[in-house]
DNA sequence: CAGCAGGTTGATAACGTTGTCACGCCAAGC
DNA sequence: GCTTGGCGTGACAACGTTATCAACCTGCTG
């Protein structure tokens, strides 16, 4: 049990084998007797026999290990979510993970730096991209060039080259404004995304069909900027509160300029749905734990991360041609936050 | 600049000197002439030269990366923050950052378990322990027996063998309660935090500190069992306000239970603060998210972390002898969810 | 019965660093 | 002038895997 010491040298001497025949073993490859196998893996597991990543890293000029790259602005739930999806799907495939936060000092070329260093110093075999990076031309340049297969979440477009992964952004946001809609709400405000994440304007775009498709003018005085994150959403929902005829409903981009919302509206005085209705989108944590708790639709972070991780393993493994795009659905969330308008 | 291929080789063979005094110069070895450094730099940029990290893993037998171990299961922004502190050290000491959550599934083996596989599998050079893990005696037991240098963040009881941080929770604690008595609260309750974790039992002691100073009796009534989460506290404040005689404070060890206690008192009517006051621990980001605001104390998780971090590189690189033992201040947030009781 | 295809195995050379040790060289001390 | 000792440098052997390719079986085919 000298584990932590035994090299595949003393594997195959035990074995009594040579210690090519022990890679194959534990590179599961094929072409190898059952019996010989079998008397591998006993003799590996007498010894505590764990291979080194540094010397299979030398030999085989990868590294089994993918990196995550993300900036951090606001969304730190999103962030951790995805890092657990990635993770998990990791794990099982015996991948390492290495996280490479970029700052978001809005100087934009730190990112493609970052994105540099990683796949330069840490020889990561994939990188995963996460909104808003995912949409860096800079970043996806510096990729390219190395031929670094690249998994994307949440891009705002999509190219032939890298796997990609996003939620039903616009439906979800359809779902959100019909349901408003069905409940009465004709004045219904939007606070806009992060302009540099490809889903804020897909995000948009669903309220608007949605007014649209029930006939309703987008009334532009009701549409807000925003940044994603709690005091953007507050600010955004104080300016929305304050005009002469202010809407009945606030739909925010997110949960978090949500619960801002919700901040505005307990700062103004005004009950949270009896005099506005607010909803979010993600169903991030935040979501729960506001009062009301938020109306939102749940965008499945971990399983979309998951995915994506598992589609960019597969494509290390030269198991698929095409990098896969897939879209996730978000299930409305229905909670207290909104109700119908009251009747004036 | 066909970097990403050039190697050792290259370089020395460019500036004219051997592969070993390279080697000598990326390493920022002594005893090479100022002249010689500089041809050999200027090599190496003008090749792109970034050193192979497997191989040199292999010769050196270092990684030149650290392992964050965790365990997450309410505490996803404490966990976050912290991350950021050690990454914040990583990155610029050119160490590299591994995470490992580990299954909180109650099922206290597979802690060990991870940490095993961390230790064996990825062979980091130092690993850093997060509260509860970092009292995990099987957790110990496996780091010590491979003699893995390791920093612990938060831990209940302090060795001669790890550097630690943590907060002053004790302090703090009597901080809030001082703070609470001084507006002339006397039926203070309070919300206990995971027993597992050792800071948990520190924020009592303060709480009963508190009390006990200001000649005030500890009434068991009063004190409540969470675990850190949300909705532990949600319910422990439930309880709580719907004793005979309520509290007219309620002092939560944690932010997010703190918040649960607030969405409670919303939920049965009652006003914060002016029916009852709300304060918590550690000014995690959802203490600005609540309304009202919450009173809190400000664990410093990034500086801690990147304390930790610190002290356990400096312990790879031989540079002290005893580990450290660091406590960090937290200072007071005073925000809206307190205020005075109202005279009845 | 020779020959051939394909499964099974092993010798040996990479892979790109660091560690060890030996070798000049020069200044200081006798 | 001859040691001595430290600085600056290089040759070469690790480090523990995977990759290449040849060799050896075995069972069939012609």
């Amino acid at each position: 049990m000298a584990s932590g010491k035994a090299t595949i040298t003393d594997v195959a001497a035990r074995a009594g084998v040579s210690i090519k025949t022990v890679s194959r073993v534990m590179n599961r490859e094929p072409n190898v007797r059952a019996g010989t196998r079998e008397r591998v893996r006993e003799a590996a597991a007498a010894l505590g026999y764990e291979p080194n990543p540094a010397a299979r890293g030398l030999a085989s000029r990868r590294t089994f290990s993918l990196g995550l790259l993300y900036e951090n602005p606001h969304e730190f739930s999103y962030t951790q979510r995805a890092f657990e999806g990635v993770f998990a799907n990791c794990a099982s495939a015996g991948y390492t993970l290495l996280l490479l936060p970029c700052g978001a000092d809005g100087d934009g070329s730190s990112a493609a730096d970052s994105a540099l260093h990683l796949v330069t110093h840490t020889r990561v075999d994939g990188v995963i991209l996460t909104a808003p990076l995912c949409d860096d031309e800079r970043v996806l340049a510096v990729l390219r060039e190395r031929d670094t297969p690249t998994a994307r979440i949440a891009p705002g477009t999509i190219d032939g080259l890298s796997c990609t992964v996003r939620a039903g952004d616009r439906d979800a946001a359809r779902a959100i404004t019909d349901h408003l809609l069905a409940l009465g709400h004709r004045r219904i405000a939007f606070i806009k995304g992060d302009p540099r994440h490809g889903a804020s304007g897909e995000r948009f775009a669903g309220y608007r069909e949605g007014l649209q498709a029930n006939g309703t003018a987008v009334d532009g005085a009701l549409v807000a900027e925003g940044l994603f994150d709690f005091d953007s959403g507050r600010r955004a929902a104080l300016g929305l509160l304050h005009l002469p005829h202010r809407p009945t409903a606030i739909f925010a981009a997110n949960d978090d300029m949500a619960a801002g919302a919700i901040a505005a509206a307990h700062a103004l005085g005004l009950a949270v749905p009896t005099a506005v209705s607010v909803a979010g989108f993600d169903d991030s944590p935040i979501a729960a734990r506001t009062w009301p708790p938020l109306c939102t639709v749940r965008q499945p972070v971990f399983e979309m991360a998951a995915a994506a991780t598992g589609d960019l393993i597969a494509r290390l493994r030269g198991e698929n041609g095409e990098p896969r795009h897939r879209v996730f659905d978000c299930p409305l969330v229905l909670r207290e936050s909104v109700a119908a308008p009251a009747t004036p």
